[in-house]
DNA sequence: CCAATAGTGGGACTAACGTTCAGGTATCTT
DNA sequence: AAGATACCTGAACGTTAGTCCCACTATTGG
């Protein structure tokens, strides 16, 4: 049977992606500098060899682990667009406020491992259509009929999340709010 | 005498500028990852034991060539608020425009190492003040009567910035004009 | 049923790493 | 002049890194 769930590849798979998992967290806890085979494999529970019998080396484990992450961020904005635009319009600015807040307070971590992407996508020209996949999610999903006005709100939203995570205490939902609501809709 | 200019003290302080312009070199070229005592003493021509003496620890001189650099970037803004205000109003924008333009182009490297700062100072409070200083010296020297529009200006800079360097070819000054015109008066 | 194959895991090899140390030299202080 | 001081550096230490090897197991396709 080839649909067996349980097979020897199945099994490699799902082990492949345990492995991916264990390594994003890895880099929300110390970071790009912090993923060795040794330290992926002990935080997945897996035999060292098994982080290079997966991935030939520790770079294609780092490039396969940020499309993952990259992926996740993509269909996160999608599900968020589509959130504000039940909502109604006008309301967006609440929902994007809320998203961001998030990302600077629970979700610092995971913030800052998609920056390292970011920095990561600047050195690797193979990594940077993942890094982009956001902002072009975002672009196909929402109408712009200014397009400087349109690039002013993607930029807006990568500096507030980037010198958010140099604060001291990172802004609140309610301090972001009106900043969001002015890259929406400037007069 | 006190004032020797080849003294032993002096010449010391020589070397330890030298090394950490060494390092800098070393993270423009191949980021932090690639720093270590001995690419950073090739780098800078001398022994390897010369780093670990001016740098306790491989922390001490990543820490020193960052807050370096962020004194550099500061200083830069602020020549270049210096500059707009002298070819009178309204003409920010072009200045603005001509130094992201220069950042993304002949400086990609060094934009690279202040983003790489940006991220350090993200997990070691010690960085942030250094990594902050730049937005400081903005927050200082510009007047500012809307809160928020300013706000939306520091973010909108980072934003170009970083995304620009992801661009497979990015934004030329002109490109760059119109949108931080927006960002400077956004009607 | 059986050869081929994908996955597993323990061990080990080499290279490079951060760091230490001890001996040496030039400079400063008194 | 002479001891103290700051700087310099070759050699080496112990550790950790990436990667490879090989014997083993369980699944697969014919």
């Amino acid at each position: 049977m080839k649909r067996q769930v349980d097979g020897r590849k199945a099994r490699g798979e799902k082990r492949r992606t345990e492995i991916i998992e264990a390594t994003l967290r890895v880099i929300e806890r110390d970071g790009v500098a912090g993923v060795t085979h040794r330290t992926v494999a002990a935080e997945a529970g897996v035999p060292t060899t098994s982080t290079t019998y997966h991935f030939a080396t520790l770079d294609d484990l780092l490039v396969a682990t940020l499309i993952d992450c990259a992926r996740d961020m993509a269909t996160e904005v999608y599900w968020m667009i589509d959130r504000a635009r039940s909502h109604g319009r006008g309301r967006g600015a609440e929902e994007i406020a809320k998203l961001l807040a998030e990302a600077l307070g629970p979700k610092r971590g995971r913030t800052m491992a998609e920056y390292e992407l970011y920095l990561l996508a600047a050195r690797k020209p193979e990594l940077r259509p993942a890094a982009r996949r956001w902002l072009d999610v975002l672009t196909s999903m929402v109408r712009h009929d200014d397009e400087v006005a349109f690039r002013v709100f993607l930029a807006g939203i990568d500096g507030l999340l980037i010198q958010g995570l140099i604060d001291d205490e990172p802004p609140g939902e309610e301090e972001l709010r009106p900043v969001v609501d002015y890259l929406l809709n400037p007069r």
